[in-house]
DNA sequence: TTGACATATCGTTACCTTCCGATATATCAA
DNA sequence: TTGATATATCGGAAGGTAACGATATGTCAA
């Protein structure tokens, strides 16, 4: 009934620019990870804190860790024999506000 | 060096909710499937207009909404032998402004 | 009715991701 | 040195997802 057409139509942006998005959305589309993100935007850890967490083994928080260095969302830094890793991209901590918003709100009554 | 242990310890989201939000991450985290939002946090689309917006076969797009419709983005209204979507999570125009602001800067230079 | 159109669904194939055990590397302590 | 600790990496098995062609359903026009 309402013709649409905007009358200042957003640029969209690219197909290309996109699938960059889609992959490290894909990259964070993981409950282990997503926590890995939430508790480094409260500071940096290391791999064994970060695995012991979400309760897994730590070979694979560090897989997890890994994947995400790779998109550029974290740093590592190796002191002795632990390596301690931290947020690297800022806008993961919009991103995750925006999921707490949506998941966090209710612990048990969704 | 510092040992952080934040003032007041922001409760993590639990890993179950964190579960549902991977699975909404997931199925948003798809070229195609970014650009048909995109769309239509503009304005409400039929199948057809938007599978020749992402260069798609109709029959592509139609699965793409209906995975989007399962997660409770996307409603359908079926007019004549056109089906029209729209938005109805509310959530997905604040995701959206966090991928436009990492990703939409710039069309070329990244 | 027939035929064209708009969407939706089905079945298959190819690929990608996750998870796990095993193993490798590097550091510290004794 | 030896042994324990902390991470990292490798290879394979299992499951999930995307893309495609074929087909089905429902609507409109003549």
């Amino acid at each position: 009934m309402v013709t649409q057409t905007p009358p200042s139509r957003p640029p969209l942006i690219g197909l290309d620019a996109l699938g960059q998005a889609a992959e490290c959305l894909r990259t964070l589309a993981h409950p282990h990870r997503l926590r890995i993100v939430q508790m480094l935007l409260g500071g940096r850890y290391m791999v064994g804190e970060l695995a012991e967490a979400c309760g897994i083994p730590s070979h694979m928080a560090s897989e997890h860790l890994r994947l995400m260095q790779r998109c550029g969302f974290l740093t590592a830094a190796k002191e002795g024999r632990c390596t301690y890793y931290a947020i690297a991209e800022p806008h993961l901590a919009n991103i995750m506000a925006c999921i707490e918003a949506r998941f966090g709100g209710e612990p048990k009554t969704e």
